[in-house]
Formats: C-alpha cells, sequence, structure tokens
DNA sequence: ATTTATTATCGAATCGTTTCGATTATTCTT
DNA sequence: AAGAATAATCGAAACGATTCGATAATAAAT
C-alpha cells in the first residue's frame, strides 16, 4: 500500500535509520544529506506510520481525554470548551486526542475506557468529576494525569483549576459597592471541588465585608447534591426568600442554576435587579442573551484546556516533576441582572 | 514493561498463534486450550498492545471524528452531542474515537487533521460544516467516510440527516391550525444544507396550505450568510416587521435565532405570542427555560451520532456497499411561544 | 482399514518503524 | 602529522502482535 520509510531510504540512497534521524530531527545528520531525504520525502508525500512508530518507540504519541457523558453533553458547552482547548494544544505537539465517556454510574469495569485497556495513550486528562473509584483505578495503572477542574482530596495530581474564589469575591464586591448587604447563595452538586470553593469565597469574603452573620446563616443559602440544573436556582431562590424575604441580591454557583433563579423571580414579579439582583458564575453564551442580561464570571473555558495539555505534556517528559496546581484567572462581567445603580 | 502475547503463550504452555486465535475468535481451537488460556489472560490481565496489533493486522480500530472548532464550543452542544453519540456507539465495536477539530479558514494544510496524515483512522465522520477544499482532500484520500448534518450535492457520501423538512411542515402546520398566516421565516448560514432544506420546507408547506404568495415574497425572509447567532434573530425580525408589519408568526431556522428574536420582540413590547408567535429550530436546553419558554423541533441530536457510526462500521467492513442516506425522525414540541390557543 | 475431510496447533515471516552499537569520515589539538 | 574528539552513516536487533502455510491429530466416509 504506502510508501515506507524503506521506500524513502532507496530512493534517496541512503540507509533506513538515517532517513530515520531526519525524521526525528535527533542524531547527526549533515546538511547535504538531511536535505536530499526532505526533498524525497516531500516529493513522496511520506509520512510515517504511526503504529509503527508507537511499536518501535513505545510512545504512542496520543493523548486520551476522559470526561462524563453528562458532562459533554452539557447545553453551557463547558467541558466541550475544555475539550477543544485541549485539542487545539495537543496539536501544537503533533498529539492526538482519544475521547471517552464514562457514566455517572460506578460501574467498573465496564467504564473503563478502552484505550486505558489497550495502552493506546502517553497520559490522560479528566474533566470535570468522575466516579470516584475511576479514578482511582487509573491512579493505580500510574499514568500521567491532569485533572481540570476536578480533584480529589486525597489524591495527588497536576490539576487546573479557575480562581473561583477570586471570581466570587469580586461579586460579593461589586455588590456591596452597590449598598446590597443580604447576599444570599445556591447550588448544586455541592461535593464538586469548584463549587465548594466557590461557597468558601462567598463565605470567606462575605466575613471580610462584616456580613458574616448573615453568611453564617444557613437558612440563606441552598446547597443540594443534584446535578446542575436550573431546577436548584427555582427551588433555591424559593426556599430562601421563604426565610428571608428581605434578601437583596443572591449569587448562583453557576448560570444554569441563575436562570432558574431569574424565573422564579420573574414569576413572581420581582423586578431584576431593583428588588433582588442576581449573579451567575461560568459566564455561558445565554448569560449575555437572558432577559434580563446576567451577570457572570467569566471563566477562560479553552484556556483552561489548553493549559491541561501543556501540563500534560510536561509530565509525560518528565514524570518525576512536582505536581502542580495551575489556577487560570477569572473576571466577574456586569449585566443587567445586578446593575443597581447607574 | 507490560505482559505480552509471549509470556501468555509460555505460561499456557501453547503456540503465540493459538493464543492469537482465541484473543481474535478466529479460526480453530480446542473447547479445553481456549478455557486454559483464556484462564492466564484473565489472571494476568492482558490486553494485546493495539499499535502492535494495529501494524500487524493493517487496521488500527480507530475512527476520526472531525468537526469544526466553532460547531464543538457552539454553546448548543449540538454538536457535541452528536460526538457523545459516536462515541457511545464507537464502544459497542471497541473502536477508539480521534478527535480533531478543522477551523473555518480554509487552510490546507494546516488544517488537515493529524490522524488522517500518519494513517491513524480506518475511517471518519466529519459533522457539521467543515471547509469545502478539506472535504474534497479527505475525498481524495479514499477513506471511509460518513457525514452527518452536511452534505455536498456534487460529492457522493453516507450520510445522516434530521429530517428537516417534515419538522419544518409540523411547526406550519401547527401554526396554521391556530388561524396564524403571515408567517415569516429567519435563518442564517444559509449555505448549510439543513438550513436550506429548512428554508424549502417552508416554501413548500407554506404553498400547500395556500400561503404561497406569503412564503414567496421577498420581503418575509431573512436569510444571511453568518454563522448561526443571535443576532441574526434580533436583525432578521426587525427587518421582516419593517416591511411586513402585520406578521402574525415566524420561524427560526434554529433556537439561537430565535431567542435574538424573542429579544427583539420583547424589547419592542410585541406580547409573545399574542402579538407573534415564534419558533425555533434544535430544541436545546435553554428553549425549555427562556422566557417565554420556546417552541421547537427536537433534534435527536446523539442518536444522529449512533446511526452515524453504525454507518461508518458498515462502510469500513463492506467499503463497496452503495451510498446511504439515513434520515433521523424530529418532532414539535409545543411550548409558550406559539401556543395562542388555550 | 484406508482414504478424505475436518479440527487443532504451531513455526516463521511480516508489518514499518526506532535505536543501539559499530564503523568510517572529518575536524580539532598539540 | 599523529592521535583524539566529533560528526556522519549504516546494519541489525528489537517492538508485539497477525496470518499464512505446514503439519499433526481426530473424525467421517467409503
Amino acid at each position: 500500500m504506502g510508501i515506507t520509510i524503506k521506500d524513502i531510504a532507496k530512493i534517496a540512497g541512503v540507509s533506513i535509520s538515517t532517513v530515520s534521524l531526519v525524521i526525528s530531527g535527533k542524531g547527526y545528520v549533515s546538511q547535504a544529506t538531511r536535505r536530499k531525504i526532505q526533498k524525497v520525502i516531500n516529493d513522496y508525500n511520506y509520512r510515517p506510520l504511526r503504529s509503527a512508530q508507537q511499536l518501535a518507540s513505545n510512545q504512542t504519541g496520543n493523548i486520551g481525554f476522559i470526561t462524563s457523558d453528562v458532562h459533554l453533553s452539557r447545553s453551557e458547552a463547558f467541558y466541550s470548551r475544555i475539550l477543544l482547548g485541549v485539542e487545539l494544544e495537543a496539536r501544537n505537539y503533533d498529539y492526538n486526542v482519544l475521547l471517552s465517556t464514562v457514566g455517572e454510574g460506578t460501574n467498573i469495569p465496564k467504564n473503563i475506557p478502552r484505550f486505558l485497556k489497550g495502552r493506546d495513550v502517553d497520559g490522560i486528562i479528566i474533566a470535570g468529576s468522575i466516579p470516584e473509584d475511576l479514578l482511582w483505578y487509573i491512579h493505580d495503572i500510574a499514568i500521567p494525569v491532569v485533572l481540570i477542574d476536578y480533584r480529589l482530596p486525597d489524591l495527588q495530581h497536576d490539576v487546573v483549576m479557575m480562581d473561583n474564589r477570586h471570581g466570587i469575591q469580586q461579586i460579593v464586591q461589586h455588590l456591596t459597592s452597590q449598598g446590597l448587604e443580604r447576599i444570599g447563595f445556591i447550588a448544586g452538586s455541592k461535593n464538586h471541588p469548584s463549587i465548594k470553593e466557590r461557597f468558601e469565597g462567598y463565605q470567606i469574603t462575605m466575613e471580610q465585608f462584616g456580613l458574616g452573620n448573615f453568611a453564617r446563616a444557613e437558612k440563606n443559602h441552598f446547597l443540594v447534591m443534584q446535578e446542575t440544573s436550573s431546577d436548584i436556582g427555582t427551588e433555591g431562590i424559593a426556599s430562601i426568600l421563604k426565610n428571608e424575604p428581605a434578601l437583596q441580591a443572591v449569587i448562583c454557583a453557576n448560570d444554569t442554576t441563575a436562570m432558574g433563579c431569574l424565573k422564579e423571580l420573574q414569576k413572581r414579579n420581582f423586578r431584576i435587579p431593583q428588588d433582588i439582583a442576581v449573579v451567575g458564575f461560568d459566564d455561558n453564551y445565554y448569560a449575555a442573551i437572558s432577559q434580563p442580561t446576567l451577570s457572570s464570571v467569566h471563566v477562560p473555558k479553552i484556556e483552561m484546556g489548553v493549559e491541561g495539555a501543556k501540563l500534560l505534556m510536561d509530565r509525560i517528559t518528565n514524570p518525576n516533576k512536582i505536581y502542580q496546581t495551575r489556577t487560570v484567572p477569572v473576571e466577574v462581567v456586569v449585566r443587567e441582572s445586578s446593575r443597581v445603580t447607574t
């Protein structure tokens, strides 16, 4: 079928190994032969066969990307964008990206990505939460791993996170600077590390602004275990308002939740933001076109993927490095839903 | 490093080739030896190394998934869901999925997915539009290809589409059954085959309902080349209303466009659906939670991916089969934005 | 009971690279 | 100018599977 390195060598009148050296850029090859060989390669449009390279070099040139099926099909395209970032960066290293989704259920071994069994990848990136025992399984394989927007307290890994605490801090600051003080908090999937950090950020910052009493009162939060959905916002705001009718603002742990919140408030004829200000987190596409437009914290998803890929490449070439956590900066985007003063 | 087929053979006391036969399920192996070998394989948790299999068998066990970067990061997760479907189905065949995005720009050869150059995949799936010359390039490689939600008139391929015409037909029927007759149409990226079919569906059905005159008048459509965005809806409805103030309903070629349309109408204090009914297409997540909730046509995205993967597997094992077009059914979901009568 | 067909097992070639060590050619030291 | 260091090239052994053909064992046919 295809043209092989052997053909190239014969045509160029050199040995196979010299051609290989030219391709990989390793070792010593004289300018003259290098050019000669390169010309033949170009002329015949030759590319080495990956599987042969893989077998001989014991490197696959592939990385695996694992995320849950639910995450991948999320409407906000949050993890899709992270995947995109990974793909973009992997390309710079001439790596392929293999995708595998896993169910939320904890069904090992059916859940185990095929590329792990066949030793098809040099390293993997895990985006978002996956079943804990699967993470342990992967950990035990001793393959380079980078986690994006996820982590387990008792497991050491390279990790990429967004700056959740600082994002919330900016929000609280923005709200209080407008004189709002009774600020509630709503979140789903509270076991997720990002959500946890956002809640902690809320508590810490409120404390700093002298609003610790309000922030500590349980009636002013709504935290549940469910997967992110707009229902959480709907239920959440209802629950808080029941006990705290004088609420002035509410921070939702993400935009989808905020959307549900918005909807419920409108149904009850609250004016937003005059009666209650609402802010989300993530800065979805829909934040910018919802009615009213939603203030949020912009998270650079693609960059998170890029950073993750870089970290992974680093770890693959340098397996004994100390583990790193990389935190990408975020920024509040103020829109109609929280702009009280003009 | 890892355990090899040689080790298994030695431990089981058989030849390498017999072990291979057990793994692949081909040829003749007695019950007794089969069990014996299988036991060793299980005990040692052995998996054949893919790259070695690939090299020896000249099959990769991989499929490539190509989509544009813009499509993948789309907020509606339309193509992410198709990807998910492909992944789910590929798993049933024990195939890996390699992902590559391509820029919208037409920069061959930088745009060429790496897995094509290294002959890393047995076939590829292309979801959504990609630069035309890239499609020609792929066509020339003569590798099995399936297109999902895309096609080129003068290029033969296996194709998966949604039933755009019938979806629109259902919409028009739904609207006219409520007495609405002056129904406009708004779409972006009008060169996309799905959008084209939706527009054709609009024209044909309107004709069937005796509303051909209205549907044929250019002032009642807004068709532009831009990529899908909510701005198209905003501009579109403004444009149509200028020439046709008595508009009763508008069909948007997708939900995102409809969102922009909704927003503009609300800004102008139109009541929806009493003054103007709005429907979208695709049935996004946000269609169900927007204000008002948006009527739309549900498209089973994951199933489209599944169908695509099936078609591709079929073509890989059977390269000379006649080309197929598979059309998945769609269904109107009526919500607040178009429910005039109660 | 011999021939023929079927089932079972194996040895060896093969797939297309990388890489190690050997060999030769060139350049640098003193 | 001889020996040492460096640069250039090559041959051959891996890498870990598949697969073809040969051979041996068993079953079926006459």
